[in-house]
This record gives C-alpha cells, sequence and structure tokens, in this order.
DNA sequence: CTGTTAGCGCATTCAG
DNA sequence: CTGAATGCGCTAACAG
C-alpha cells in the first residue's frame, strides 16, 4: 500500500504549523543588510553619521508622513504643477462634474508625469471605509477554508472589495486580533468562519461591529450569520445509509470544533436519528481531528469493538478516506460489509469512489460576503431584527437517487419569512447534493 | 467505479467562477434594493437634480469622516474626558516613557469607558505603514495557493502583519488592481504569486514597489523572488522513472500557465533530460488544466498514440490521479505497464498510493512573506543587485531509496553568494522529497 | 467652473 | 512630565 508512517508524520508535522519554518540542516543564507544601496530619498541617505543633521530640504518632508524617500507625489503636488487647486484635482479624481477641460487635461498630464496614486489610507481616513473585509478561518490551507476564502474573495471583488485573511489556527493569533480588525477601521466589516477561541466578551464586542458569521453554530451566538443546515444533512446522510441496509452506525463527531463546523447540531441529528430508529444502533465516535490518518486509526478503533459497525458517517471526506483505506487493510470489504459516508466531496472522496455529502463552499463564502456587503452598506452592525421562523418545508427524509436537497440558510439583518414561495426574506437556500458512489 | 461525468460536470462549473453564484431553481431571496438608506456621499447623489442640496446635519457630522451614527471615540474624545492633551493620550497608547501614573489611569479608564480604539486610517497616514501585505494567486481554493495562502499568512502573522488576498483568476479581476493595492499605499507590499496577465508595464509598475514574486519562473523577470527550482524537481522525477525501467516518457506541461508554476522551467528541463538520455523518449504532452478530469483525458489520448508510453510525468497529483484512474478503466496495469508521478504529494496523491515530489508549500509562501519584510524593512523596492551565481552543487540525480533533495531559492535584493557553507548569501534551501510509492 | 477653508484621527516636534 | 501647534493626504462644504 503506502507510506503510512511517512506520511502520518508530515502531515503531524505540517498540522503542528512547523511547515513554513527553517529546517535544521538547511544552508540558510538569509540577506547581508550591509551592502544596502542608498536608494533612499532623493539621493541623500539617512543612513548619515547624524552628528551633522543631513538637514532635510528644510520644509517638506516635515514631521511625520511616508517615510520612503521617493515622497510619494500627493494630491497637493498635482495642484501645484498644474497651478490648480486641490479641491479642483479632488473633483477630478472622483469624477465631479464641473472640471474643465483645460483642468481635465492638465490634470491628466501632471498625474501621469509625476506618477501620482492617490493615498488609500488618506482616503479612508476621511470616508470611513476602506472597500475591504476580513475573513477569519482557523487554517487557510484546509480545503473547507479555502473553499470558503474562494468564494467570498470571487464576491467581494464583484463589489470592488479586497478580502483579508485571518487564520485563527496559526500560531500567535488572538481573537483579538479580529475584533481589533474591523473596531479599528482596519476593515469595513468581518466574516467569522472560526469559532476558535470566541468568548462571551469578544462576541458581545463583535456584535458591535458589521460582521457574519459563517458555517458556525447558528444557535450558539445571536451574531448573524450564513450557514448550512448539518442537521438535515446528516439526517439524509444517515437516512441513506439505513436505505441501504445499516442498521450499527458509527457517527463521527470531532471533539476539537477548532474548524467552521457546527458538530453540535450534528449531534443533535446523530440523536435525533438514533430516536427515530429504535432499531439502529447509533454508535457516537470521537476523533480529535479529521485527516486522513485520524479515520485510519479512527477504524481500528471501532474494529476493537465487541460489536464492530456495519456503517461509518465520517462527516468528512478524509475520515472516509481514512477509514476505507484501514478497511481495505483489513480485509474489509467495503460496501458489503461496511459502508462509509464522507462529506464533502472533495478530490478524495471523488478518486476513491467514496459517497458523500457535497457542500457549496465557495457559494457558502460567496453568500456570507454577501449579508456582509448588505450589512455594511445598511450601515448596521447587526441590529437584532431576529424573527428566525425556522421553517421545517418537508423533505426531510427520502434520499431518493442520489442527490437530495437542503437548505443553506442566512439569518441576517433583514426580518426573515419564513414562506415557501420565492422572494421577501432574508433566507436563501441553495442545494447540496448527497452522492452516491459504488465503493462506499 | 464512479459517477465520472457528473464530476466532470461539477468541476468544470466551479472552475468556471459560477460556484457561488445562485443556481437556477433555487429559492433565492436575494435583498430588494429598494430599502437601501441614501448613505451615499453626504446625501447628495451626482444623480440627484442638484436643484437642492440636501444640507447634512449642520456640525458634527461635519464634513467627511465616519458616518457610522456611533461617532467612534478619538483620541480626542479621550483628552477630553480626562482633561488631558491628546498628545499625552497619544503618548500613553504608543508606550512612550513619560507619562504620570495618574495620567495612565486617568487614560485607561477613559479608554474603557468610551470604548476607544485607535483608527487604523489615521495611523497608517501619519506613520506611511499599514502592517498589512497582499498575496495575488489564482485562485485561492486550488491546494497550492491556499498552502501559499497559509504559510504565508502565518510568517506575517508572527511579524503582526495581515494578509490580504487578491485572485488573479476570478472574473472581474484585472493586473491594476493588485498595482493599486500597493501603489495607493493600501498594503505595505505584495507577493506576486501569480503570473496571470502581467504585462511588461505592471511588472515596471511594480518594480517601484515592495514586491516579491512566488514560485514564478525567475528568468522571466527581474523581480526579487522565492521559488521552488522545478528544473531540479523534474530531472529528480524524470530520474527516478528512468531508473525503474521506463523508456518512453509522456512529460506534461500545463499550456496555461494561470497557476504559479514555471512551466517553462519544467520543460527546459525535459529537453535537458531528453538530452543527457538520447535512448529515452520524451513525449512532451500539453493539457490546459491541471484537474483529475484532465488527467484523465490526457490518458486516453496517450493510449491512442501508436506508441504508447510506458511512464508519465505528470507534475500535479490530480493529473497523476486521473492518469490512474483512466488507466485502471482501461486495465492497464500500474505499475508495470505504466509508470505514473505526481507532483505535490496531496491527500489524493496519498490515498491511490502515487509516487510524488513533496513541495514545501507552506514554508514557500512563509518564505516569500519572509522576504517581502525583509524588503518592506529596509525601505527598498527591490533595486538589482542582481548576482544570481546559480550554484550547482551536486546531488542531481540519485533519487536513492524514497528521497531526494533539493534547493528552494531565493533571489533577492542583497548578492547572492553561490557557496556550499551555510550562511553569507541570499539563497535559501529547504528540501523537496521525492516519495515512491507501490501503486505507481 | 474654481479656490479657500476646514477637519477626518493621530503622532511628533518644540516649548514650557 | 505635559500642552499647543503642525501636518500626513484627501474631500466636502462653502463662497466666489
Amino acid at each position: 500500500m503506502f507510506a503510512y508512517a511517512d506520511f502520518v508524520g508530515q502531515v503531524a508535522r505540517e498540522m503542528a504549523g512547523e511547515l513554513y519554518g527553517t529546517m535544521p540542516g538547511e544552508t540558510n543564507g538569509e540577506y547581508h543588510d550591509a551592502l544596502r544601496p542608498a536608494k533612499n530619498g532623493s539621493a541623500h541617505a539617512p543612513t548619515v553619521p547624524a552628528t551633522l543633521t543631513p538637514h532635510t530640504t528644510s520644509r517638506e518632508t516635515g514631521s511625520g508622513g511616508t517615510q520612503r524617500g521617493k515622497s510619494m507625489a500627493s494630491i497637493q503636488s498635482i495642484a501645484r504643477y498644474t497651478g490648480l487647486s486641490p479641491a479642483t484635482v479632488s473633483r477630478y479624481l472622483n469624477g465631479h462634474p464641473y472640471v474643465s477641460k483645460e483642468a481635465q487635461y492638465a490634470i491628466e498630464l501632471a498625474i501621469r508625469e509625476l506618477d501620482y496614486r492617490p493615498n488609500a489610507s488618506a482616503r479612508s481616513l476621511r470616508s470611513g471605509k476602506t472597500s475591504r473585509v476580513a475573513i477569519v478561518v482557523f487554517d487557510a490551507s484546509h480545503p473547507f477554508c479555502s473553499g470558503l476564502i474562494g468564494g467570498a474573495g470571487k464576491a467581494a471583488l464583484q463589489h470592488g472589495y479586497d478580502l483579508l485573511v485571518q487564520q485563527a489556527g496559526a500560531p500567535g493569533w488572538q481573537p483579538e486580533r479580529s475584533v481589533e480588525l474591523a473596531a479599528t477601521r482596519a476593515v469595513d466589516g468581518i466574516i467569522m468562519a472560526s469559532g476558535s477561541g470566541l468568548s462571551r466578551r469578544h462576541e458581545r464586542e463583535l456584535a458591535a461591529l458589521p460582521v457574519v458569521t459563517c458555517d458556525l453554530d447558528p444557535s450558539q451566538s445571536k451574531l448573524p450569520g450564513v450557514y448550512i443546515d448539518h442537521y438535515r444533512s446528516v439526517l439524509d446522510g444517515l437516512e441513506h445509509l439505513r436505505e441501504r441496509g445499516a442498521r450499527r452506525i458509527a457517527c463521527v463527531y470531532v471533539s476539537g470544533d477548532q474548524l467552521a463546523s457546527s458538530s453540535t447540531r450534528r449531534q443533535e441529528a446523530y440523536r435525533a436519528f438514533a430516536g427515530q430508529y429504535p432499531s439502529i444502533e447509533v454508535i457516537p465516535v470521537e476523533t480529535e481531528n479529521d485527516l486522513i490518518e485520524d479515520g485510519y486509526t479512527l477504524l481500528e478503533r471501532l474494529m476493537q469493538l465487541p460489536e464492530p459497525p456495519d456503517a461509518v458517517f465520517t462527516g468528512s471526506d478524509d475520515l472516509a478516506a481514512g477509514c476505507l483505506l484501514a478497511a481495505q487493510a483489513r480485509g474489509i470489504s467495503v460496501p458489503e460489509e461496511l459502508r462509509i459516508l464522507g462529506f464533502d466531496d472533495g478530490p478524495v472522496a471523488e478518486v476513491l469512489g467514496i459517497s458523500t455529502i457535497r457542500q457549496p463552499v465557495g457559494r457558502l463564502g460567496a453568500r456570507a460576503f454577501q449579508e456582509l456587503y448588505a450589512c455594511i452598506s445598511r450601515g448596521h452592525t447587526h441590529e437584532s431584527t431576529d424573527a428566525s421562523t425556522r421553517s421545517g418545508r418537508g423533505t426531510t427524509g427520502s434520499a431518493r437517487g442520489s442527490t437530495a436537497g437542503s437548505t443553506l440558510s442566512s439569518r441576517g439583518n433583514a426580518a426573515a419569512a419564513g414562506g415557501g414561495t420565492a422572494g421577501s426574506g432574508s433566507r436563501i437556500r441553495v442545494r447540496y447534493h448527497l452522492i452516491a458512489r459504488a465503493t462506499t
């Protein structure tokens, strides 16, 4: 098969955050700072002995401001250059009417000549907006998170926004950082896609800011959020297994809910399912992480049980893959003896032929941004216009064929209207797909 | 097997950027734009008849500034609150000495009371720095890119920096956006990890800014950059195949080099290898994309050839996976009849047991940031102190056992000293690993 | 159509 | 130890 031990080692190391450090034994020649050329300023480097103050061209360099020598052209510069006033230039820049043709030409020329660029900070300071939002995920390199980032980023772009990424799982990160980001107006709003380390206090602080949670358990906080209905997707998945004859189903949940996913909701679904089908045994199983290796050991643990399960609801493709590999290694036939269901429909599930539940991750991220954008445009922070009429529009079971619809719910500022017909309400629905594959 | 057609459809759709849009048929209650408050400007959109100027609440809301009602506490506010001067407060905030105990307490209280937060834009405006850098990738949700983002983000965090992400592959993105980001001082620097659409002009503009390329072909631009030595890794990979008896090797390259990877370097390596071993036939193969589906069709194409290859150097795990699946579908025995080598060592290669070449993607991103950081700290932009003495420190072949070392090179501002011993030079080395697995 | 004035929030002189 | 003054770059009110 494959070098499993080695693999485990690698993953463990990478997850431990060592992946970007300097490995011992690698020839690591850092830069010499010595031969730094003095390209600074208008040919007078500040590195001068300092006994004689280089006399900074008297004024102009003034007190604070841009210390990068080039002394970036300002709106003033081009005002002087053209003989116009800063106001006129500003007007031109912002596309205001009432700027004479001559002025326009002159300004355009000056801009090109002086290589002028408006200063973003100054603009933000004046306008109070940054055209920038942040998304907080646990680990940007995790497929789920990166999907979120991708989707949110694309949506942001369409509105002229940029996306800042913070990783709650990175060494040194603290919840403070995210709160401050918005509080200090470094961004216009935040998409919280990681519940990691979110204390009550932080949440309270966040509530005062434009924030939207993303795939966080909605019952955990009062913040508006976009999320997939894990409860129903789990029920559908279990139903899928049941229909195919499973009677002892191992139901996995991740202990540390570091990653953005509502494991509590899942567990509720497990319980609900167990209640609904007393004849089926639901075996809750805990795992610390959801990587392939974890799945591997997980299955070995399961097989130690006096009465091993005949199905595993893993809640993750990687776990499922690990389970499958372990099963194959043990000579357990899948799916005859053991059914395995994944989650997310990543490449791994694809190539291994694992049945799984596909989530519209990219769209989830995009919706999150859109909600946030609405929030921001409205000038609100979150304003509890809470009327979550959790509509239970049928369709709960019946994983008929290979796909079943579910909802992606959005609980936002606008009043939530439960109804079934389209339009008017803050609920947005997309479909997830339960994909049945031959292997598992 | 698995529902391949369906899969292909999905991937195709997602790559087309539709992944975050609204699917037809889903109940999608978009927001009504009707109730959007007229928060534009100070309430007079330029589209207005302009006869009467709406006259905004006289002072306090004044001219520009924060339009969010709460009227954020400023340093002034707490100066007034405490009876101190703004200067003292500022001193306190920046940890200056010479602030009396009493003042401190008073200020701390006021801060808590007024819920004060320093304004990031104002700070940036003054200081000229943002503590923020941008990374430009083609698609954040691609494993390679997300690895870069993850690594860069973590490294950034350690220096108190935040990371902004732009996706060059997103609909609507233009190279302008990236340039402007740095030019307008919205960020302190840029990590360019996507060569997509980079014209000469843009590159020239970038050259004047703190920028570091990441995994872009170093021969393509004069910008400083961090990159993996694809040339040598390819040679090692081919050597690996040769040692195992391959004599007709299909060498894949991606036509559009949209993703951050130097396909030209690879092709050079292909040629070099072909020159070195005249008895081995190197068959260059082009593919538009590097997804599993592409690998699948790729192999089918290869098998149409009069003389099919006995090995494939795919340059991508996904491609390799596709090849493997296609081969299995055709009843071709792997590795006996056909050897397949992947690249990156992602989960897919892992579970399928595909031999592959692991790249330290996270570390690559991290190094890129570190280079950029050095750049920024030094106050430089890039200054071509170019002396790339490409050292060829042995170790080229000999994929002995299962791993072989290679270099991750960094070409920066400081002069590059080729030498073998540690230190002194701009070269940074880490190891990639060629991982041999049973299946392929 | 244009210039003058003023101030966004902060940090840094320079005098006390 | 502290306060007054100044300006970072930009834009929105006013007058012209």
